[in-house]
DNA sequence: GTCGAAATGGACTTCTCAGTCCAGTACTGA
DNA sequence: TCAGTACTGGACTGAGAAGTCCATTTCGAC
């Protein structure tokens, strides 16, 4: 019967993926939720794999867990897409508030994070390869951005673009990253995220925004 | 010789101690420094301690934890001084930065954060009872005072004070913490710290501050 | 079909660590 | 002085996990 299986039965898509990318796939997902204390075999078992196997195609844990990061930073894009760049700042800002609420914040995201900030103490080449991949590259990414609208006369950043960057980004992610890094993780509907996206960008404007007023 | 030490031999630090509190004090330490995977024989070596005390104080290596965190939390304390409350919101905001950046964003400091996130996966209650003890309380303490000062109209937060005290403290954090989270630990020299803080302050009464102009 | 490479599974070794046991020692208070 | 309590150190147990070995099976290419 299980000579056969590979062109009568219906193969699920784990199948369909060769062992390396099952591993990293079961690794990524094992890890970001038990931690780097999960067993290979744990990890060998949600892989659908022999632990041969994952010795074969990653020398050791450690191997495997880098080879996982390194997986992952290629999937971690800023989510700054280059459409819309006409659209006036402060829509652009909510609307990337909004993404940020949407994806980069979800409890399974928080998930990795939190397994990158335990790992960063073992390995602290990986805590950096993390931060270079995501949290850089964003605040790069808005930087440049900021720096185009000043020069168009819509943002005053006071010639520190990566400094306003940074704070736009603090201002979103605040005291909710902060309760999912510690477990107090509160859904949030998508009405409220579009509040909060609005909010954001608002305050945001009021500081930076032309024409401003010094108090 | 050892019978007489009591009253004739000098006394280190550590021995004048009781037993209890210096475990308390080396398990902080290493779990600071090596996460919840210390073995407890390196912790009762750092407490100058035998292995059998350490079990007779604390059942297990999680109530030692536990109590360690416990410990701790009385530690942790809003550093909001009550006093200073008449001067001007930009002076106090700025002063309040700048006492963060110098006690609560210390690398020594953010390596107690990480241990708590990397707990708060294993303990989910541990999670909440330090962002209860720590995060909160200084937003609600901060919440309060934007409270009086919107009264006395030098600041004006839209009804939101809670927001706008989230809002601060994450424009203060900001990437340093994450940073620091993840490895990266930059030393910001005193004077960074004082301009940083006074950067913070001056953003926040844009957006904040009375009199403000809607763009 | 056949052959070689890759995957399987499951037993096995080695090591580390939480937690226990115990015989001996130091401290304390009456 | 003495009894009781706490502490010591070091050996020990048992469990769990990293990594290895190997006989057998499966897969892919020719």
């Amino acid at each position: 019967m299980s000579r056969h299986s590979s062109t009568a039965v219906q193969l699920t898509p784990s199948q369909l993926l060769s062992a390396r990318a099952r591993i990293l796939e079961a690794a990524a997902e094992m890890f970001r939720a038990h931690g780097y204390d999960v067993s290979m075999d744990v990890i060998a078992t949600a892989a659908n794999v022999s632990k041969q196997t994952l010795y074969n195609q990653f020398g050791s844990k450690e191997d495997l867990f880098k080879a996982m990061i390194a997986d992952r930073a290629a999937v971690m894009r800023a989510p700054l897409s280059a459409s819309a760049l006409e659209r006036h700042p402060r829509d652009m800002l909510a609307d990337i508030a909004r993404q940020y609420y949407t994806h980069a914040c979800s409890e399974h995201e928080i998930g990795y994070y939190r397994m990158m900030i335990g790992a960063s103490q073992q390995f602290p080449d990986i805590g950096r390869a993390y931060y270079e991949a995501g949290p850089k590259q964003m605040v790069e990414a808005l930087a440049q951005w900021m720096v185009r609208e000043e020069r168009l006369g819509r943002l005053d950043t006071g010639g520190e673009p990566t400094l306003a960057a940074e704070h736009f980004l603090s201002l979103v992610a605040g005291q909710i990253e902060v309760r999912g890094l510690l477990g107090q993780w509160v859904e949030m509907p998508p009405a409220e995220m579009v509040r909060r996206a609005r909010y954001c960008a608002d305050i945001f404007m009021r500081a930076f925004g032309p024409h401003r007023l010094m108090v």
